[in-house]
DNA sequence: CCTACCGATCGGTAGG
DNA sequence: CCTACCGATCGGTAGG
């Protein structure tokens, strides 16, 4: 591999990353990316065949499940409890360092239509196989099984603290300050007071 | 008001409304919405002011928040447990007529920055002043307190189970068959198998 | 409500 | 890796 054809491409999957979430897939130009990486516009055409090469290329890099997966096998947790809290936090922690990433799913799942959904799960599951064991281990302490259930739920989770947080600082009820270790309660114990569950 | 003319418009707002859902804001021509709506492009505009009016148009009619409010008030439940079930059904069971609108929702946020939640919010927290108080009548039986984070909670709920569902459906975890009634369950009773809440 | 048009910009390519 | 170009399409408007 040339490091100066190398070096290029990551620049320009780099601009490419933030103008699309910042505009979406179709608000965003080839030539807005070339000029954000100081590119002229035929440039490109050296490292991608197309726009959609770009942006397949941005979700399989910054795509919170691949940024944070690897990360995962170094979450600690004596009980269920601190161990969910904990990967709450991580998860949370990697969305604040680059907010503009849920864009992209967002943008991935509507414009784009799911289109690199599958090729992305087959490349993290086999990562994940890792990370399964641990959460079965503590599968006596939780009230469901499945482990893809805990995955979608926990999804939730991270949407009603940090996007409908966003959300909201645009409308009156901007100056709510539920935290997400609130949020986390929420998940670990529900929302009724007393557990009535069969 | 002519009726003609309302009549025109409303269909206007429908075909932007499937376009954008489809194809995103920039990625639905004016053009496109014209001949949806077997109009020549010029038409367009003796209804609208530009497509901005249009998308805004088509938040402030079709956003989930708007078309299920009114029906919140003949949610009945005797205790908070059977309440919140049946808002949950309530809002999946709207969702399902229109699983576009999900799309509109993100788009707005995306592609218009959520230009519209300001006004889209003042728009509905009037109305749902008559649901809140019955909210907070179940408060006892609740273990927070704030109907805010009820609310982002309970977008989490629907999230965990419709967006992630459609994700899923791409990938290699497309036999999940987690119902919305478990979704309802862990949101109800938490991911803990005890309470040891504080 | 339509036809015909405006300048601007689009994704992509040829040729060097 | 850039310059110069292709045909197509964009949002919007004038004029009737």
């Amino acid at each position: 591999m040339d490091q100066e054809l190398t070096n290029t491409k990551e620049i320009l999957i780099e601009a490419a990353y933030m103008l699309f979430a910042e505009q979406g897939y179709h608000g965003t130009s080839m030539r807005h990316i070339a000029k954000r990486a100081n590119l002229a516009l035929g440039g490109i055409y050296n490292h991608f065949d197309n726009k959609e090469e770009i942006f397949k290329e941005v979700v399989l890099t910054y795509h919170p499940f691949v940024v944070a997966l690897p990360q995962f096998t170094a979450v600690e947790g004596s009980s269920a409890a601190e161990f969910l809290r904990n990967v709450a936090h991580l998860i949370i922690q990697e969305i604040e360092k680059r907010p503009e990433i849920l864009n992209i799913v967002f943008i991935e799942m509507v414009e784009l239509k799911g289109q690199h959904l599958n090729e992305l799960a087959e490349q993290i599951l086999p990562k994940a196989e890792g990370f399964a064991p641990r959460l079965l281990a503590l599968t006596d302490q939780l009230r469901s099984v499945s482990p893809v259930m805990i995955l979608r739920s926990f999804a939730g989770l991270i949407f009603s603290y940090f996007v409908t947080g966003k959300m909201l600082a645009n409308t009156p009820l901007a100056n709510d300050t539920t935290t997400l270790d609130e949020f986390i309660d929420l998940y670990l114990h529900g929302v009724l007071k007393e557990s009535t569950a069969p």
